[in-house]
DNA sequence: CGCTTTCCAAGTCATCTGTATTGTGTCACG
DNA sequence: CGTGACACAATACAGATGACTTGGAAAGCG
């Protein structure tokens, strides 16, 4: 055999390379040639490690989700053994908020595959088992955070992880500037507060911790008030 | 002069077989021969009325937002004289979502027009200006309500309006059938139960409406319960 | 009738698309 | 020292796309 080549490191490159041009040109200028450009190989390379221009998507769009996985992943462990699950939550939401230049190329990305998936049936099951599979996660912290009592029990844990996973509802008015990105994490942080905001004297903890200071904006990693924009 | 047409109406026909197209077969495969297609009529009447693609995609967006307009608009015509405050922020929430095939034509158009707006400056700034006004809009509402006494003096009205705005996230989980229209509805309206729950001994009102029922679900047109799926 | 203006159908063109094919250099192994 | 499996590069190809051009039908006015 010859030139014996990192088969995943070279579809990781050009993956990448895939990541750029939609995060810079768009899904609508999106080419096989284009991502070749701008890998900086010839086109021919990249048809010999990706059959179709859907194989191409479907493979930067998993990796996608793995990294962004891995960068949660990764901030949780700052948060100690047993972190608040108000923290786990916003880390979650801040990661899939694009904002920050990584966060939004892969905000980008994911639009895009979306919208693909509308009218792509394979592209749709993976899209949508994504998903479910992050609400699984969601609706599972709330439900456990209930369990432990950091949320009020009243709480619908399905109706509650439908609202925390509609934040990124935010992701169009962060992209068009309409809101910015501080105001996007003053928002989530209000949401998380008043989530976890317990009425004083309903305390039923099974777990570890106890209570938690009720009155809005009461603690951020940061520290921030309220603020607007 | 010959054949005398209404050249508006031709344009809102075009128009309108342009969301078919974006509807069905998605922004990717919208080409003008499509839309003429769609519409009955040859391509060179297509660019007869519309001398670019960009030009017809900008009325088509155009003309669909004063579309939704009118709907939400009559509907709240059946709210009476002097509407709750809530019940005009469902029916703005509900007309952004997906949940009707009008609604999803209408969403479907928007994401795709934000899409292009990322990368297309003079998109971007119809879609950035479209965004601001609604979001105006949306604040000042929240903050009638607040001076009203509908909502507690304790919010920041632009927090709450960002907050409302953001649950246009759930799109993506209607379009994928992640979340059932159903579900959507509950949660928007457990959110709007939440920020019109006056605290009892919070009455401030000059407005006409005093307080009203502070328990969850407490009002909904069709009157459902909590739901969950 | 003719003249002029509006409308629009059809064709052309350059470009870009994903895919297929062909050829060539490279390297491990027998 | 082949030789053969592999990793490409180059090119070709058929189809689609947006923009442009040309020509002519229709209809109002004189």
């Amino acid at each position: 055999m010859p030139k014996q080549v990192d088969h995943d490191e070279r579809r990781r490159v050009i993956a990448e390379a895939l990541w750029r041009v939609v995060d810079q040109q768009g899904i609508l200028h999106l080419s096989m040639r284009e991502v070749a450009n701008e890998a900086g190989v010839s086109l021919g390379q990249v048809q010999h490690y990706f059959s179709s221009r859907a194989e191409l998507l479907g493979f930067a769009m998993e990796l996608q989700s793995e990294q962004t996985s891995g960068r949660a992943e990764r901030r949780m462990r700052h948060l100690g053994a047993r972190p608040h699950p108000r923290d786990v939550l916003r880390i979650l939401l801040t990661e899939m908020l694009p904002l920050r230049p990584d966060t939004r190329t892969a905000s980008r990305l994911s639009a895009a595959y979306v919208l693909t998936a509308l009218h792509d049936e394979h592209a749709n099951a993976r899209a949508r088992d994504g998903l479910r599979q992050g609400r699984r996660q969601v609706t599972r912290l709330v439900r456990q955070a209930i369990a432990d009592g950091h949320i009020a029990a009243d709480r619908d844990p399905v109706v509650e992880a439908n609202l925390l996973l509609a934040l990124t509802g935010f992701t169009p008015l962060l992209e068009l500037d309409v809101i910015s990105p501080h105001a996007a994490r003053t928002a989530v942080d209000q949401h998380l507060d008043r989530l976890f905001d317990m009425p004083p004297g309903t305390a039923t903890s099974p777990g570890g911790t106890k209570a938690r200071p009720t009155t809005k904006s009461s603690r951020t990693p940061t520290g921030r008030g309220r603020a607007s924009r």
